[in-house]
DNA sequence: TTGTATGCGTTATCAG
DNA sequence: CTGATAACGCATACAA
């Protein structure tokens, strides 16, 4: 129904060989200038673009990179994504994005299509489901590009790019104590992944620091990452809920922090004048949401450009690279010296702490 | 570096044909079970994938659908999304999205790219920038497969899914002119767009309707969608600071919405005690951000469902599609009664509108 | 300077 | 039941 013209129909119009047009097509100096400018007029007049896919067959490459993230609608991602564009773009490559959401099954599912051959590499956050990681293991062993950045796998030996979460989740919770919260709960993602652990670390960290006890009862992991809010909500209600409860929350994600900051409104709480929160998100809104509320920001454009000049050096390198790099890039802490923060009992340090 | 097992090692290891080995992998009745039995067992212990690539070489179709959007981080178009992947998915269909950023020039790269063979269709959301549509009628003349949503080009002769944009527009206008507004502005995106003309009328109908007289000084167009931020703050800045300033707002887009949001509180006005406002938008956030605020809310999801087995149908209707559908989804206004709204002077008639 | 033949991975057609 | 061959669109080694 709709056929495009290919080299072949150029070459039989003009009553030449497909080489001779392709030859002429691309410019090969062993063309003549004639039959070159009547190769190209003809491609120019019938609109003649070359076949993409006859192209991948004939290179073994896509010129294509892969995305498997969680979710695109949530900041952090859509900003990496803009980010693995701005380098994928200007390098030839284009970008076929997939979401997982949340799920290890579909992950599974997107990973094991894309890496059969319609993808040169693969740009890889996890799922907060997956637990395993079989899948990306068979295919890096094959020599397959695979690059990680957010939620890594840290047992593949590949490239990785992170966020200093040690520091950024210190720094939150430090924020919090300097502002005269104590009790301070911690809401976060599944319990396995690389980011939940290191954000724990960076509380624990600050807490001890300080002096402060940490008590295991004030922590909340969230399996789905906060996309189900009935399960964020269930973790802010049992926390506030508490015969002693929290004077404060840190929460460790995009989606967390925006729904911890739902149910603690919709919980009649005011922030900060009832209880305190910092929290992880790359959202414009935040500040909206709560003129009062401090965030941690991830360079997520940036870890995207930086993750995918890594995969194309890994897709374009001829030998095999044995030297992996972990880039770390630094959070900021955004904080508010709103007028709002110092009507609070608790003496407020405003300072802008930047790691 | 990275060898993929093909039918041809398969073959060679088992000392068969690629043909048998082909054929044995399809389950083709002329194999005898022990062949069959042999070839599928080699297979699955390799894990062979065949090649999608040469597939589409050979089908002359890729199986996947090209999605032209002007920014993955708008709820609107992330639910749609959404939408679109849970057809495509159990069609057996892959989705390749694209983002225009709302400029003219990136979508006529992208569908190129997307159009000369890498995708059997493509699902059309225009950029606000665009206001020609050559790139489109070439393909679709070509008898190339589009289904264009939300931001559609009216002249060409294809399906269409689309939300009712101008009775949506017209509930939200007599909205605010029920709850007691008299002075309503308007504040849209770029002029061209077919959901900007929609919208326009709708507002226009409701206000003739209830007796207020049209100020054209009211209105103001947003040629980029609410992406770029000055653009909007400098649009409700006007209105703000006429001698006779409006005493309500009506934003016709997701961003747009937000942005006045932002812009108007930023500027010290309360929602809804000093200025009213009633938006579409498909944020989550809307009622965090203003739980006064009512919104228009678009069946994003649905309509990406809709568009998409639309495009499936043209896709694989062996003879041209004559009979074009234009779609039309309806929106739903929610409203809230909250007490906030109910402090205003105005006469807050609270119901729930639902057109 | 141009044409012929081959192969990329797969399946369909035709032979055996 | 199985194998050889051609074709999808393109690029290139090799011939002429």
């Amino acid at each position: 129904m709709y056929e495009p013209i290919t080299i072949k129909d150029i070459a039989k119009a003009l009553g030449l060989s497909t080489s001779t047009v392709s030859r002429a097509l691309r410019g090969s100096y062993e063309i003549s200038p004639e039959t070159k400018k009547l190769v190209i007029e003809y491609a120019e007049q019938y609109n003649y673009r070359p076949n993409p896919i006859a192209l991948s067959l004939k290179e073994r490459r896509s010129r294509s990179i892969g995305v498997v993230v969680c979710e695109i609608a949530n900041n952090f991602f859509s900003q990496a994504i803009n980010g693995i564009e701005s380098i994928a773009y200007n390098r030839g490559y284009h970008v076929i994005i997939s979401q997982s959401h949340e799920s290890y099954e579909r992950e599974v599912v997107n990973v094991e299509h894309l890496a059969s051959r319609s993808v040169d590499g693969l740009l890889v956050s996890l799922s907060s489901e997956t637990d395993q990681i079989e899948h990306f293991r068979n295919l890096h062993e094959k020599g397959f590009p695979i690059v990680f950045f957010d939620r890594i796998a840290e047992e593949i030996e590949t490239f990785k790019v992170v966020v200093d979460n040690y520091k950024g989740a210190y720094n939150a919770t430090k924020h919090l104590i300097d502002s005269g919260y104590t009790r301070i709960a911690h809401v976060t993602s599944a319990q396995h992944l690389s980011i939940s652990k290191e954000r724990l670390e960076g509380y624990k960290a600050a807490l001890a620091d300080h002096g402060i006890a940490l008590e295991e009862s004030l922590i909340r992991f969230c399996n789905h990452g906060g996309m189900i809010y009935a399960e964020l909500e269930e973790a802010v209600k049992s926390l506030t809920a508490m015969k002693n409860r929290p004077d404060a929350i840190f929460s460790a994600g995009d989606r967390l922090t925006i729904s911890c900051l739902n149910a603690l409104k919709s919980n009649g709480f005011r922030i900060p004048e009832d209880i305190g929160l910092v929290g992880f998100s790359n959202s414009p809104l935040v500040e909206l949401l709560s003129p009062a509320l401090s965030v941690v920001k991830q360079p997520a454009f940036e870890m995207g450009q930086v993750a995918t000049e890594l995969l194309i050096q890994l897709i374009e390198s001829k030998r095999p690279v044995t030297e992996f790099e972990k880039v770390v890039l630094q959070t900021e802490l955004f904080t508010r010296d709103s007028s709002a923060a110092k009507a609070t009992e608790k003496k407020a340090k405003a300072k802008k702490a930047v790691n």
